[in-house]
DNA sequence: CGTTTACGCGACACGTTTTGACGCTTCGAT
DNA sequence: ATCGAAGCGTCAAAACGTGTCGCGTAAACG
């Protein structure tokens, strides 16, 4: 009966064990793992399980809770990333690119889940530059924001990592919510998650409150305080898709179809847009007094009226009419306003 | 002298091998290897490792190339990220959302290396969405992207590739270059790459051209083709700092120092402007009117001053009085194109 | 064109490791 | 308090891993 042996597969058992293995907050037990790998067509006793843990633990930044008993096996949060295939030195430094940019766009709790990723492509780049003399390749690479100059609200410590956690597991969340009034008072909803958006500076829950059916847009940043329930989310009769809700206006984004956009713009304009164009049917004529006409199919939005608007002189709307008529109130009005002043 | 053991360290080592393979286009032979090893104290014979890589290679997707003597070992183009420890859902999911993004931040090619990275991250969150229920996380998650409508213009097949590689080795360039004028007359140079600039839909080298020192900057989708040269870079005497470079206004963002800023606004953007502030010292105080006066000390950028016009009434600026005095006067020049239209 | 060299690979021998089995111990839960 | 699931020490057989050797081959060199 015994089969001693060892065998071909003991090395592809471990590997697929540490990959099985979570980082701290998690973790997950020596049966729950056997379970794991015999799911995979590897059957081995519990007790090589054991063993397995046990020598990789004397390399490897292994640890296990032993305050409950079916011991707790995690990586330490420090543990360094190990990738197979190794993260290549382009890989890395597109990672590093992201997540300086990520800092704008994304909540810090958001952007510190990429630390271990990034640990790893800095070592890379390291590597890299340490093999062609180019050691401070951050220091050659920028990434320059078009966005508002705006900075990101802080969201209170918890409330992200809490919401995310709900959105994942289908559960209500009850919140202490910061209305929009500016005493700030605290209102207490049982919410329903249905989807995270997350526009530029700020980040919203998409969700239905209490016993509502209709989907509202919850600043992260009001949130004073979030906990998970055990209700499981209710969706709206009819279902919910986040694409009809953004495009429904929720968000100043609504998609008012497409237009025919006529612009005359100026030379140096002009240069730019035929590089970086407004669609994929633009066209671009230069007129006499050289200036460009420009005419492009593209969706109208409040994006659109921003961009046009904040080129000022250099561009001027010539169709369609309704728009030109929005920016030419808008520029009498700002005229206006600063002729009286 | 024979000293025929299994051992302890069969695991680490072989783990340490498939960290030094890279992927397809690269590869590295059995000989290169072996030093590898050494060089982390993993002194073994070359025979063995030329068995741990036939024994790897049978369960897991590693291929090597016969074609030069010293064969050279790699992963399969589609060979699956194994990361250890484990991706996390939340790690998975801001990837998704940041790959997201960099569709209209990065040139496809950077884009495309992190392939891998995403395709393990949508792994992750299947695997979390089964568990959950959740199958389809990237519905229920967007990011609004807050820059102009621009599409990023395509850069020429094998372009970023090659300057990115450049740069990293601080070789010089050989391009063709499709100057400013219309007719797009291609011009070649030999370049001395210096660092890479990425402006939300365009993409930048500097570099010094030929035998100038001063650092310009060339748009990539203007490369007709790259070629990597022998010649090493030469720096600009005084050496090179991007900072100053980027600041000192050859991106249409001078740092022309700080101001301080007052805005009167009005009570929507108010309360926006509560929350995602402007700067950290930003003061808001309500006025009668319901308006509000809005002081903050920022640099002045064009990008400033885009966001203020592009706001359109919803903002007028009180200070400095040259800042107002601009946007006053551009205020003035597009009403009356509209008015005189 | 012959020689050299480095690499790939099959074979061998031997000690270590691996692994299921078994039993005892230790907690936590019903 | 009792039961059951996990952790852990021990054992013995079998397979695995390793350095060594030698041969064949293909590219490099004189």
């Amino acid at each position: 009966m015994t089969e001693g042996r060892g065998s071909r597969v003991t090395l592809q058992r471990r590997m697929l064990l540490l990959g099985m293995i979570p980082r701290y907050p998690r973790q997950r037990s020596a049966p729950e793992l056997v379970e794991g790998l015999s799911h995979r067509g590897l059957d081995v006793t519990l007790r090589t399980i054991e063993r397995d843990l046990e020598n990789l633990s004397l390399f490897l930044p292994l640890a296990r809770d032993e305050r409950a008993r079916p011991y707790g096996w995690y990586w330490t949060t420090d543990a360094p990333l190990q990738d197979v295939p190794a993260m290549d030195p382009e890989t890395a430094l597109t990672l590093c690119v992201l997540d300086e940019h990520a800092a704008s766009l994304l909540p810090p709790v958001a952007r510190s889940r990429l630390a271990p990723l990034l640990r790893r492509a800095e070592e890379v780049l390291a590597a890299a530059g340490e093999h062609s003399g180019l050691r401070l390749w951050p220091e050659r690479v920028r990434l320059l924001s078009s966005a508002p100059p705006l900075i990101p609200p802080p969201i209170p410590k918890g409330v992200f990592e809490t919401v995310q956690q709900a959105l994942l597991e289908r559960r209500c969340l009850d919140i202490d919510y910061r209305s929009r009034s500016k005493e700030g008072a605290l209102s207490r909803y049982r919410v329903h998650p249905l989807a995270l958006v997350l526009r530029e500076p700020m980040t919203y829950l998409v969700a239905t409150v209490g016993e509502y059916t209709d989907p509202r847009h919850l600043a992260l940043n009001r949130f004073e305080s979030a906990t998970i329930s055990n209700e499981a989310v209710r969706e709206p009769p009819g279902g919910f898709d986040l694409n009809n809700f953004v495009a429904g206006g929720s968000f100043d984004y609504p998609e008012e179809g497409e237009i025919r956009l006529e612009l005359r713009v100026d030379a140096a304009l002009a240069y730019h847009l035929q590089e970086a164009r407004l669609s994929d049917d633009q066209e671009l004529v230069v007129e006499d007094d050289g200036r460009t006409r420009l005419t492009a199919t593209v969706p109208q939005t409040a994006r659109l009226r921003w961009w046009i608007l904040g080129l000022g002189t250099a561009v001027e709307v010539l169709g369609p009419r309704p728009l030109r008529a929005v920016i030419a109130a808008e520029a009498a009005a700002l005229a206006l306003r600063y002729g009286g002043g």
